[in-house]
Order: C-alpha cells, then structure tokens, then sequence
RNA sequence: GUCCCCAUCGUCUAGAGGCCUAGGACACCGCCCUCUCACGGCGGUAACAGGGGUUCGAAUCCCCUUGGGGACGCCA
C-alpha cells in the first residue's frame, strides 16, 4: 500500500510553527518511503477561513520547502460529499436525526457540569420515533455510536491507547443547516484522499477514538495514526505569541534560513543519536515515526539561533548578499549596487561567522555601503576623544604614505606603528575601527582596511578626524 | 468534574534490564586563541520527580502519588 500523508491546516491564521513541524512530518515520512504529501485546507468554517490565510500557508510551506504533490483539496467544496456520507449512514440506520436546539443542549452541559457528570450529549434523540420530531427545529444527524466494548487506536507515536466506548457520545456529522462537520469532514476526505498515515498534532488523539467509529460506521479501511506532542513555550504552557507561536513568515522576517528552521523543527521530539546538524537529505534518510518522542517540548529560541548561526556559515556568500540586500536597501535607502555586492560578497565570509539570523548579519554588513561622514556611535565616539582620535591622526599620515593597499602589508605597518609607539596593537587598530566602521566592534579591521579600498578608507578617516 | 497522554541536566535529547561514575547539543561559567566582536579549541556547573514493587541487577518493566499537557462545541 502506498504511503500517503496529508497536512490539514485550517485556514484561520499564518502556519503557526506547530502546524510547520506537523506539516515537515508528514512530509518528511512521505519522501522517506518514495509516497505522497497532500495538502487539505480544511475552510469548512466559513466564518474565521479566510484567502490571506491560505495563502500564508501556501507561502510558509513553499518557503520551509515543503512542497506538496497534488492540488491542494479544498475542504468546503467536498461539503455535497460529506452529507452524501451522512445521508447514507442515515439511510442505513447508522446515524439519526437529533432535534436539541443548542440551547438545550448548553442547559444540558450546565446540569452535567454542576452534578460533576461526565458532559456528553446523552442520547435522548437516539431512539425516538420521527414521529416525536417538533416542526420548528430543524435537525442534526448524528451517528449512532457503539455504546459498549472498547475503541483502540494502535498509534506509531504514542502505542496503543484505548478507551470504554460508554465514554463517548454520538456526535454531530451533519449540522442543522446541513453542513457537514469537522469529524465527518475528516474521516470521508482522508478515506477518499486514500491517506495511509495520518500525522497529526496529539490534541486530535481523543477525536481519533471517534473517528474510527466513523470509519466502522461506513467499513472503511482505517488509517494508521500517529500523533505527535504538541510544542510548548519556554514555561511550559501553551506557545504563546511571545513565546515563538508566530507565522513561518514571521521567522523568515526575524532572519532565519528555511533549513535551520527544518533542522529545528525536526530535532524538535525527535532525535537520531546525538546527531544536531542534519540535512534534509540525511532527515528524509533516517525519519521513522518510532523516533518521535512522547512529551511535549518546549520551544527555545536560543538553539534555533546557534542552528541559525551554523547554517549561515555554511551558507555560499552570494546566496547571502542576495538575502541581505532588501534589508540593506530598507536601511540605506539605497539599492544595493553590483559593485557593492561584489565587495559584500568579498566581505561575507568574515560577517556571516559573526552572525546568528540575517538581521544581525545585514546591520553587521552595512558598514561597508554607508555614505561618508559616518555617523560613530557611543562606544566609538568615546574611544576616539580619549586619545584615540590622536594615535589615528599619526597612524593616518602612514596610511596616506602606504602604496601597497595589501591586507598583510597594512597589518605589518600597523604593528610597525604600534610597536614604535609603544601602543598595544589594539590601540592602534580600535581607533581605526571606529573610523572606518563607526563601531568598536567589526570584523578583522585590516580585512576591512582592503575591502574599503585605499580612497574609502583614507576619507573616512579623515572624516573621523 | 470525566476521559486520555506525558515525566532524564534550565532547554532539546541519547538511553530498548548489566556497556551509566547517565552521553551529546544549546544556554551559562572559566581558560586558550586574539586588533574588537565572533568563530574555533580546552575545561566546568548541571538531570533519571517521589514512593513502593519485580529482578542477582532498574533511568529502562509494573503500581501509586505528585506535577505538566490535551480532549470533552451545530470550531477545526
């Protein structure tokens, strides 16, 4: 039987990370046994579903580079098939018309919770003539459960797991306006998408129980299920927004690169060895369901920024520049221009070691496109009125008398200088610094002494002057 | 309240009865490298939630307690 999986997302917000990780399991366990990935929006509620959403979850997806292997299905436009099914199940005595009104219903829960009972729908429509059916209500169908024995969910994630069916109630499948209803959604698409694995977040494992009443009802083959632990904030609860519970488009922006977030996703409740720094190739390789731990972990930001900061290194600095361009160009002002590139290019393979997201990285690099006077901030301004701005001054005329723009010629006048001054290396090459980055920190300064070049470099020293 | 799930350093995890004096990674703290900041290298602090069993032997199996989480919608 082939492999198929399926990632389900309503459409009610961005891909929150969760959903992303869900979405890279289901994904990664169909490429490592040669299957499907399928997409499925389910907007049945039509209310909250909204085209900015899809469309950020298209986005997030194609950004993570978790591509999909068939038109996504539209959950909504399924809705004549899901009531066929119920009508069907009606038909054969498996589901029947309740009448409640939900404000029956809610009194009823009330009583339920106030004596301490369980809150189940109890049935009381279950077995009554159609004749009792009062005119002005109009119906819901629901399924006509098992009321004794036991369901099992064989789950690969979280083993076997059963439950006394007296513990649940008929549930609704199709609504008093006759639309059909998440678990009836559910069940008929992933049968008629003919889902082998449903991967699923483990706040569904209850549902499941239910489910597969459904898949019985209808004598469907039912699927294998595995449901992973939910992530967690820092503290233990819910992810919140501050937390991390933000869009994938919310990381791209903050600077992460898509494959460290996919490490981190994965590494995520799910471990091989004490391997940290996995490539798709090896993840699609090695993933299994029985690898995917049983508690919920909690989601920390500062590993996502080592992982962050060890892809960066690895990245090609081309690919880096042309990342960091927009965000130069938001900072500037000013597009970034093919020499300038050239140059940051020439720059990255220092910068991108200093640097955990592509935010860091952009105001790390923009030194180099900034237009001349620079601007020094507090640290560098203090360094050059303390006597620095005087050891720069007779450092300058060297500079300006220097033909030989050379990195390790530089460098050897500048320790020439220094140690004729009796001046740690330091002293000399702070002041340089600010002068030429505006900053006391930077990478290497005579590297960047080079990649200014000669005329850039004397001016904004004579600017600092 | 009822049902379900979970439990190893602060965090992510390795661990399938003896290989565990519990390993790795992040974070943190030292030291080294060093023109700053990083990177890198070396070292350190730090965990089997508690209690009962089973067994020659338990982080690993069972039970209870405690603590977390989830589900109980005409939401998905």
């Amino acid at each position: 039987m082939p492999v198929i999986t399926r990632f389900a997302p309503s459409p009610t917000g961005f891909l929150h990370i969760g959903g992303a990780r869900t979405a890279l399991f289901n994904w990664l366990f169909a490429r490592h046994n040669g299957g499907k990935f399928l997409l499925r929006i389910e907007d049945t509620d039509r209310a909250r579903s909204t085209q900015a959403a899809v469309d950020a979850i298209f986005d997030g997806l194609q950004w993570l580079g978790l591509d999909w292997d068939a038109e996504p299905v539209f959950q909504f436009s399924r809705a004549d098939r899901h009531a066929e099914v119920a009508n069907q199940l009606l038909a054969e005595g498996k589901a029947y018309r309740c009448y409640c009104s939900p404000a029956e219903l809610d009194a009823m829960r009330a009583e339920q919770k106030e004596k301490g009972l369980p809150m189940r729908y109890d049935g009381r429509w279950r077995d009554k003539a159609p004749s009792e059916a009062p005119a002005d209500v109009p119906p819901v169908i629901r399924l006509k459960a098992e009321r004794s024995g036991e369901t099992v969910v064989q789950d690969k994630v979280q083993g076997e797991v059963r439950v006394a069916n007296e513990q649940l109630d008929d549930m609704i499948l199709l609504r008093a306006d006759g639309t059909p209803t998440y678990m009836l959604s559910v069940v008929v698409d992933d049968h008629d998408m003919a889902v082998s694995h449903v991967i699923r977040g483990d706040d569904h494992l209850t549902n499941t129980f239910r489910q597969i009443q459904l898949y019985r009802a209808c004598g469907w083959d039912i699927p294998e299920f595995a449901h992973i632990p939910l992530i967690h904030g820092p503290d233990g609860a819910k992810l919140s927004k501050r937390h991390g519970a933000l869009g994938a488009e919310a990381y791209r922006d903050m600077g992460y690169l898509p494959e460290a977030l996919r490490n981190y996703l994965l590494r995520l409740g799910w471990g091989h060895g004490d391997d940290e720094l996995i490539s798709t190739e090896q993840a699609t390789e090695w993933f299994d369901l029985g690898g995917i731990g049983r508690s919920p972990s909690r989601f920390d930001m500062a590993k996502l920024d080592n992982l962050n900061g060890q892809y960066l290194r690895q990245a090609k600095d081309d690919r880096l520049v042309a990342l960091i361009s927009p965000r130069l160009e938001a900072l500037t002002g000013q597009p970034v221009s093919e020499k300038q590139a050239a140059m940051l290019c020439e720059a990255m393979a220092s910068l991108k070691e200093r640097a955990k997201t592509l935010v860091e990285l952009t105001d790390s690099a923009a030194f180099y496109l900034r237009k001349r006077p620079l601007a020094l901030d507090a640290k560098a301004a203090k360094l050059m009125e303390s006597g620095g701005k005087e050891t720069l001054a007779r450092f300058a005329q060297i500079l300006a008398a220097q033909q030989n723009w050379r990195q390790d010629a530089l460098e050897d006048e500048a320790r020439h200088f220094a140690e004729e001054q009796k001046l740690k290396l330091g002293q000399v090459a702070q002041p340089l610094r600010a002068a030429l980055t505006g900053s006391t920190v930077s990478p290497p300064i005579f590297e960047v002494l080079r990649i200014l070049g000669r005329d850039e470099s004397l001016a904004r020293i004579k600017d600092a002057l």
